[in-house]
DNA sequence: GATGAATGAGTATTCATTCAT
DNA sequence: CATGAATGAATACTCATTCAT
């Protein structure tokens, strides 16, 4: 998780995947700094050595990962849509789909507490729709776009295709993984055949 | 909210009012017996004359929300549909989301307090699934075989259309009114369009 | 000290007379709550049940004590004067510092504490100019100007003779009784003479 | 300040400076340390290898002061007086306290921290007494004698002289200057009028 | 039934000090 | 010499809960 990231002593990460875990188990307000020194192997101290407060820590963990969520691959693949690597739309969405829900099981707990605590903490909420907002909204317009001239998807407009589509996924990975992940359906065969019924619903016949 | 009650003294309505829209908006775990009983108008104590802890007084106010949450309609709408009053799946489907928006809609803090404990608390998420689970699922599975055998569903399993549809619905619903609520948008157009591509997509042409 | 105060519990008082001792003995920011409790014999939380903060708590015990340092003594002793009860400004002076002597002797911790901790709190720092400054202030010139009138006292400002003596008298009891106390002379002895040498360098001949 | 001792890196004056001014500011034990490494622009640890704790920092502040606030001054003026330089003793004591007056201006800070701490710190007592109590004093004593012998001065002890006229003035310094140093009189005025008002009441008539 | 004073364990955070680099 | 990461004890303050009135 945070093994990659550069320029992060040992104590650092520990912190970091100790406060992530307990943060994603119990809640943030219900996790207390000295849990997560224990759970990391650290003095209590050290923790506030290099986060200056416990909401500090908090932030330090879920902005990177707030910023991952959709970004980058959405700029890598409205490429391949533009270079006709994808013929169909539910091709594109497949391929999104897919690479996200990596993303997904790579990164619960985290997803976890962004989900838990983006409703109570107001820089959370406005930073997840900078990042989402603007720029990702922007380039799923001109896929939709692209399509729609292609004469694939209906004539609706491309903002309620994309929240059509876009939410229903969205919405159900993240209920399923993350508010309720202990039942234990086979999921990727559920998102498929959401695919199917979605892309088939916005299908132009 | 709580004024149809029975049994209850105009202090424990308040205590459950106060409890209710102070764990909406900051969370249980960082909400205090202290505010609650000054939001109430009470004493400290009074609380833990009538709750025996904290955690009793949230399941007092989570558990009948969570019994209300989808069943009643259900049992209502079912009759409806075997009584030949919804013609259209999508009749049935709208008839359902429009009746449960109105409840949303008039219950939105107490279900962000349900969305936001449920994975922290084995008592509610048990409960969740005894009330949501059995009961209301082999009544819409009935639903779906009816309008399957009038031909206007394609053939998949029951339950993969229920979660198809309900679960993208029911997931829209909750992360716009409940997690980000701010945003404005004019969401009885949106559901909508969802409906007309769901049933689009599972409709046998 | 505490006990004819009205309205306090037990607790209350054991709180004030721990702190005031402590304060005065190690200083405000070197005393820690929790000596505070164990010394009055309360729990740590009881301390804030009753003061919002440390600093409410010493607020509490300064603000009356600065109150009584000069005041009520004044506006008796002017009457006194005015009645021709002094018929001499050494006699009025006297009965003023043997009576401040007494008051200073059964206050020293809360004086103590009053004096150190002056310079490092604002709002002290305006009670002490409010409590003292103008009202009193008032009443000594009167005073002055009383004797000056008898002929007793050399044509200075009433102000300037005010400061000489009064200052010189009460940062000699200050000083010795609260920033030296070790020193054991007998002060009252050294009192009379700083009051002999004073009046005698004021007086007309 | 500590630009003129020798021995002292830059750093170490840093952090003497530093120290001196935020112990006057906000008292020793309501500075950090790390409030002093940072004003003075070390690493936390630089100062512990200088001052093997925060307490040898403040002794290390405070002593030499100590041993300057009267003792040198003294030492040149009996010479003067014995080679009749001073004719008068109030010529003695203007010398003195406009010399002292200087010392106090320059060294606020210092001075408020020697006072403030005074109380609290057995070895600054045993400090503040070994230096001013005897050498000091004795001196002190022959030129009261000196200007007894004169006929300039009452009988009374050397003693009793010495304590009223020093004592007064000193406490006034003090008082006025470092506990309430806000209040903008017109120090040096003031001053040389109780100088006026102390020699006529001790003056032989 | 309602109160609110009392509790003591727990909270986030700061501190003086140490020590490997 | 100087650094600053690391420590763990201590700090002011909060909390859910109890209980005598």
């Amino acid at each position: 998780m945070f093994t990659d990231d550069q320029n992060l002593t040992e104590k650092q990460k520990g912190i970091l995947a100790a406060a992530t875990e307990l943060f994603a188990e119990k809640g943030y307000a219900a996790t207390s700094t000295s849990e997560i020194a224990k759970k990391a192997g650290v003095a209590e101290g050290t923790i506030f050595r290099h986060y200056k407060s416990k909401k500090d820590l908090l932030l330090t963990i879920v902005s990177p990962t707030m910023m991952r969520v959709i970004g980058p691959v959405v700029k890598k693949d409205i490429n391949k849509v533009l270079n006709q690597e994808f013929t169909t739309f539910e091709d594109f969405i497949r391929a999104m789909v897919s690479n996200r829900i990596e993303f997904v099981k790579n990164n619960i707990p985290m997803l976890r507490v962004v989900i838990q605590e983006l409703p109570f903490h107001e820089e959370l909420k406005k930073q997840a729709i900078e990042h989402i907002g603007n720029d990702v909204f922007e380039r799923l317009r001109e896929i939709v776009r692209h399509f729609q001239a292609k004469g694939q998807i209906i004539d609706m407009h491309p903002d309620t295709i994309i929240r059509v589509v876009a939410s229903s996924i969205f919405s159900y990975i993240i209920t399923s993984y993350v508010i309720l992940p202990e039942v234990d359906w086979d999921e990727e065969v559920e998102i498929e055949r959401i695919i199917q019924v979605l892309t088939n619903g916005i299908a132009k016949r």
